[in-house]
DNA sequence: GCCACGGTTTCTACATAGTAGAATAAACTC
DNA sequence: GAGTTTATTCTACTATGTAGAAACCGTGGC
């Protein structure tokens, strides 16, 4: 959390997800979101993997979820994007922001 | 340079900054650029890593810069970043701007 | 020639992030 | 309780990121 403790491009592109997924945000579903927008294949265990070490960080926290699933299979664990991930999300950004910044239509955009 | 291939956030930070510094990008002025523009400290090492690694995969070529230095100090060696690195830039700068769209404003932006 | 100096690259060593896929778990239905 | 479905854990490994000391190679002065 500390200023200066940046995160990897696939850290970023899961919490990303976990932003857009809001209260939806457990382990499948995070690899679904991905797959979906980006195109980008995504192993399972690389999603979980990341999750847990961004948790190790306090950047994200998970809890259980209801036992009782309607039809069959077991429970989810649920991801929530704390304010000091979102935080470390827009410092990352901002680096590549900044190292954007001026170049010729077509970076500059982006 | 196969699809598929993404760059890792550091990696994406020095094309950025061959691309900014054109001819003149040569280990050191990298190393300097990415530090004045994004006030992240960097190491020396880190840089050439990654250049290196960067050219591994034909990302980046390198050649040595001319022996008669005006001012003492070893002769520089230049990068020069090439298509299928600004194409793999590209669509690492793609994933995430795909993950970002329709987010509110705030992260829309960046 | 030798030495100190300054800008630059190389080397060494380790920490962190990314990846895949098989194994396991926990719920459901019959 | 066997089979099916949805999900998470585990194991093993590769790739990226990081720091800083060491080595290089020009210069200029003495």
């Amino acid at each position: 959390m500390a200023k200066g403790d940046y995160l990897g491009e696939f850290e970023q592109i899961v919490l990303l997800a976990l932003l857009r997924l809001g209260p939806n945000a457990y382990g499948m579903a995070v690899r679904r979101e991905i797959e979906e927008r980006t195109g980008r294949r995504v192993s399972i265990g690389a999603v979980y993997a990341t999750l847990e070490r961004l948790e190790g960080k306090g950047y994200v926290t998970s809890f259980a979820g209801e036992p009782t699933a309607e039809r069959g299979g077991r429970a989810k664990r649920f991801f929530r994007l704390e304010s000091g991930g979102q935080r470390a999300l827009r410092d990352s950004r901002e680096a590549i922001r900044k190292m954007m910044a001026g170049l010729k239509t077509g970076w500059g955009t982006i």
